[in-house]
DNA sequence: GTCTATACCGTGATAGAC
DNA sequence: GTCTATCACGGTATAGAC
């Protein structure tokens, strides 16, 4: 009796996830996820239209209450103080990150990679529809820090900002960009907290420093 | 007359980072390499072993001789100075990638955002043969910054390093990781001179930013 | 509407003739 | 070294069954 055997849609969306975290977009076939879903080959296009919008799928399904849980921080901080300090807005957006990664049932520590990674590849799957939807995120961040930072333009405030989610991101992502060289004999700690615990420094001090000259 | 027509394999060198550079790997395919450089299909497999093979060559003939003036750079200035500072030797690093991406001979600033971008996205391709050849660029720039922020124990260091390469690629890389947020509206200037301006400062911060606690 | 079987064309790789 | 032929596998499209 398979009572509860979940939607077709969604069975492919549960192994089309764990595949594409465990070996990549490319590496993972259709073949693979229709058969380990115990689906039909077709049954990806016809739900989803295409490989790429399947991943597209996979994808929102996380993105989107990541998104909220931080802009649910952001308002809730600026309810509670007037001129919260930057690495309170720095929190807002870590914390969510952190609790995510720490949820096997929305994905886990491995899904942050996959999110993360996607982000710092700019895939072409997400450019249109990402920056569409969640151009609300960035708005709100650079209103925020915008008060943190009144030293700043718009154009610096940019950059700073930029560069502090390509660290943050990169950091969640753990791709250890040093390790290619590095080898073993470093930064093994794949703890998320141990993470957080040096890259807020790292990102606080980035994102104050004063523009030289 | 072909008189001076290069080697079947540095022609499918040249024409594959071309296309590599303006498409990306996966979209590049070996019967478009193989047809603008006027070759067999089958010469790619004869002269490299395999597509994966090629990009690693294509990729080598550039970074070796990018980590080499890295290094010596990173020599003239210890040879200069007891105890340089931490800007001057993030500058060893970031003018090298300034002048390869200014030089189209070398495949300019497309090059270094391939390049950029395939360390950031640590790609299957490369870890092996990169972290085995240039374990000296990190032993070197580890020493070089131990010198300058004394302060720190090595796993602390290892942390600021990784984050600073992490940014510093990724704004090379050019992937803008909030444009995919920020639509058009924002750091719109691809100007390397630009990115460099605003991206030492934050990474120097970030690198001397004091422990917690 | 949902699912299935199957065919199509492009991909990287390889064996063997020259 | 080079080329042709051929392979297995990839994503996709469609006709037709339920």
């Amino acid at each position: 009796m398979e009572a509860n055997r979940p939607d077709t849609a969604t069975r492919i969306l549960d192994v089309a996830e764990q595949l594409f975290v465990e070996q990549g977009f490319e590496a993972t076939s259709l073949r693979m996820i229709t058969q380990q879903a115990e689906v039909n080959l077709a049954a990806v296009n016809y739900h989803f239209g295409s490989k790429d919008a399947l991943f597209e799928s996979v994808f929102q399904r996380r993105l989107a209450p990541l998104i909220a849980s931080c802009l649910a921080e952001l308002d809730q901080l600026e309810a509670k103080e007037e001129h919260p300090s930057v690495e309170s807005l720095v929190m807002t957006f870590i914390r969510p990150c952190l609790a995510l990664s720490k949820d096997p049932a929305r994905g886990g520590a491995l899904f942050v990679r996959l999110l993360s990674r996607t982000l710092v590849e700019n895939h072409r799957l997400l450019r249109e529809t990402i920056s569409q939807q969640y151009s609300v995120f960035v708005q709100r961040y650079t209103r925020a820090f915008r008060h943190a930072l009144p030293e700043f333009g718009v154009e610096e405030l940019a950059w700073r900002m930029h560069f502090a989610f390509s660290v943050m991101f990169n950091a969640f992502a753990g791709n250890d960009v040093l390790k290619i060289f590095f080898r073993s004999q470093i930064v093994t700690a794949r703890d998320p907290d141990m993470i957080v615990k040096h890259l807020v420094p790292f990102v606080v001090a980035g994102l104050v420093a004063p523009v030289p000259g």
